[in-house]
RNA sequence: GGCCCCGUAGUUCAACGGACAGAAUAGAAGUUUCCUAAACUUUAGAUACAGGUUCGAUUCCUGUCGGGGCUACCA
């Protein structure tokens, strides 16, 4: 493929500024965008820039740079100048022939395999994408949903971009909390399991964490009320907080009776979350487990110990000193040894980089923890550990509620499983209220409905600029109607509705027909966009924003819409109009599933 | 207290330092003998406040106010 339009612009601006002036203008200064709706053109270029150089005034400038492109790209047939802005139109055949290139592409925006980023030495690597990272002590609720799905969309936009992506997730299936549940459940539970009580696994599990706290809380009080203590020492003293605190130790010192009791409870939170996984459509290529990687995190503490880079405190704690940083001292090992998430992050991360060599290790975590993570790259860094740098903490922001964050401790976390329950039946009801489905088998109505739902609140998510925190009303949040998933899907099944109906060999042949075609505004808006839409993927991977892709898709969609109801495809006399509107439909189909696919949010060719 | 993030229509979200700040929703008024009305059209409505840098600031800097997070031998 030769030059892409702006480059030659660029190039053209650039030479043309120095052959007048003498001077080198940074290519950076070279501003292209999109002409906006209201004015004529195609390309702007924002000349202010260039007004010192050429000793000219905006307009000028502008007048000068204008002459010039016409002259020297045969594509910019055209120009006019308001104030500092050059708007450029280029010719229906550079957009006809764009068209063309691209009818019948089904990876329309994604890279080819030698569009990728240069396969040599470090570009070759991979790129570890950690996100999900449940603890074993709760089911999966709304907070996951957005990391799973922000965390899986960057891996599919690393991974369209040409990059090879490692999809990890790391269960943290050790520690105080899933002691928490196990105590609970070995004092209270009468030997329930899923099976007997007819519970998810998960659930079961979440159930007596809960258990745990309610029954905490009851010791809790009395030693406060009894013995005058604050709620703080209270909790530390209270008997079913020391009995939790020795379970740790215990499993930590392998007892056997622990294990047995953990690893069957762990197997019961797994089966609940893959179920969870495999409705959302989230996958990994590895999980780790952090009983798997403590060990090796404390090894290497204590070889820090050893040599000198931390120190132990008379209690025989460990620590991490970072004032070099302006940072507090930060605890590694506890005074009884056992090991604290510092520890395990440790361990995990070396562990990652001795399986997969990656070039960058992205972890996929909420806000909250931007200085867990800031903390954890300078202690890599004081043990002189080579991937210190590769991690890149991808932090998003939280999902609220109308009556703010979500607290388990109050019952207001929204679930996971109830979330989605609750999109697929609105999503039926929808539907069956419009009478979309008479026709569809029984099969079809249930495939329809989950994707339909899930698109809805997969949209809902992901259109979000992850770094925000967003607000989730469970009534009023999830629409079917407007900026949304389903409004999408909808344009996408309308155009497979029309090419359905279109005889097949039409559209290999309407290629034929581009020739001198002239575009009508809506056409070539439409047109306009679909171009953008690779370096809007690209955009969007580099700046690691699922959400640039679904505002975009969106944009995408209302402008088909529009055509849409202005014109007729099939119902247009003149032939060659009507090849050419078919194959824009076309390729507004492929670029909104394949924009969709980047989000993991499929689209039907009926609803 | 210290550090970090965020303040855009009633509400939920957009806007590489660029033109008159875009959408959706809620409100008002319309569109279907015609390829799917989950659509389309019209209408009204916003950059918290005060300075600064710049040809140009929602965007960058400073301060004030408001919201959130972190500052654990929790994760």
């Amino acid at each position: 493929m030769d030059m892409k339009i702006e480059e030659k612009i660029a190039a053209v601006v650039a030479e043309s500024i120095w052959q007048v002036s003498g001077q080198q203008i940074d290519p950076a200064s070279i501003v292209l965008q999109k002409t906006r709706k209201d004015f004529a053109g195609d390309l702007t270029l924002v000349v202010f820039p260039f007004v010192k150089a050429l000793k000219r005034s905006p307009e000028q400038t502008a007048e000068f740079l204008g002459e010039t492109l016409v002259k020297r790209i045969i594509e910019v047939e055209g120009y006019n100048v308001v104030k500092g802005f050059l708007n450029m139109v280029l010719t229906s055949g550079f957009w006809l022939e764009f068209l063309a290139g691209e009818a019948g592409n089904d990876r329309f925006g994604y890279a080819g395999e030698e569009q990728g980023p240069h396969k040599t030495g470090n570009e070759k690597k991979p790129v570890v994408v950690e996100f999900s990272s449940p603890n074993t002590n709760k089911p999966l609720h709304l907070g996951h949903i957005r990391n799973n799905l922000f965390g899986y969309a960057v891996s599919l936009l690393l991974e369209r971009t040409g990059n090879k992506v490692v999809k990890v997730n790391l269960v943290n299936d050790r520690g105080i909390h899933i002691c928490k549940s196990m105590l609970a459940w070995m004092k209270f539970g009468r030997g329930e399991t899923p099976e007997s009580t007819g519970k998810k696994g998960d659930k079961l599990v979440g159930d007596y964490y809960v258990i745990f706290e309610i029954k905490l809380r009851r010791q809790v009080a009395v030693l406060m009320a009894e013995k005058g203590l604050s709620e703080e020492e209270a909790r530390k003293e209270a008997p079913l907080m020391q009995e939790a605190q020795s379970l740790l130790r215990r499993w930590e010192a392998r007892d056997p009776e622990v294990l047995t009791v953990w690893k069957q409870m762990n197997a019961w939170v797994y089966e609940g979350f893959n179920a969870t996984y495999k409705r959302m459509g989230v996958a990994f290529d590895k999980t780790y487990y952090e009983s798997d990687t403590y060990l090796l995190g404390r090894e290497i503490v204590l070889e820090g110990l050893r040599e000198g880079l931390f120190y132990k405190k008379e209690d025989g704690s460990v620590w991490a000193g970072l004032s070099e940083h302006n940072l507090n001292e930060k605890l590694l090992l506890r005074t009884d040894g056992t090991s604290v998430y510092m520890t395990q992050d440790i361990g995990t991360a070396q562990l990652r980089y001795d399986d997969f060599l990656p070039r960058k290790m992205i972890y996929v975590v909420g806000n909250e923890q931007n200085h867990h993570f800031n903390v954890l790259k300078k202690v890599l860094g004081k043990l002189g550990k080579p991937y210190a740098d590769a991690i890149q903490h991808l932090s998003y922001g939280m999902v609220e509620l109308p009556q703010g964050r979500m607290k388990s401790r109050e019952g207001t976390v929204v679930d996971a499983d109830d979330l989605m329950d609750e999109m697929v039946a609105t999503a039926q009801k929808t539907t069956e209220e419009l009478g979309k489905t008479q026709h569809f088998s029984e099969v079809e109505k249930k495939d329809l409905y989950h994707v339909i739902g899930m698109g809805a609140l997969k949209y809902f998510i992901l259109k979000v600029d992850p770094q925000k925190n967003m607000l989730f009303k469970p009534e009023e949040s999830i629409d079917f109607n407007g900026n949304t998933g389903p409004f999408i899907q909808y344009t996408h099944a309308r155009i497979c509705s029309v090419l359905r109906k279109a005889v097949p060999e039409r559209l290999k042949q309407a290629l034929n027909s581009l020739d001198g075609m002239s575009l009508n505004e809506k056409e070539k808006q439409l047109l306009k966009s679909l171009y953008d839409f690779p370096d809007v993927v690209l955009e969007a991977a580099t700046e690691l924003s699922p959400a640039k892709v679904a505002n975009y898709v969106y944009e995408v969609a209302r402008e088909f819409n529009q055509f849409y109801h202005e014109y007729s495809i099939l119902n247009e006399p003149d032939r060659g109009i009507s090849d050419f509107r078919l194959l824009l439909s076309q390729l507004t189909a492929t670029t909104i599933r394949n924009g969709m696919a980047l989000l993991s949010i499929d689209v039907p060719e009926r609803m």
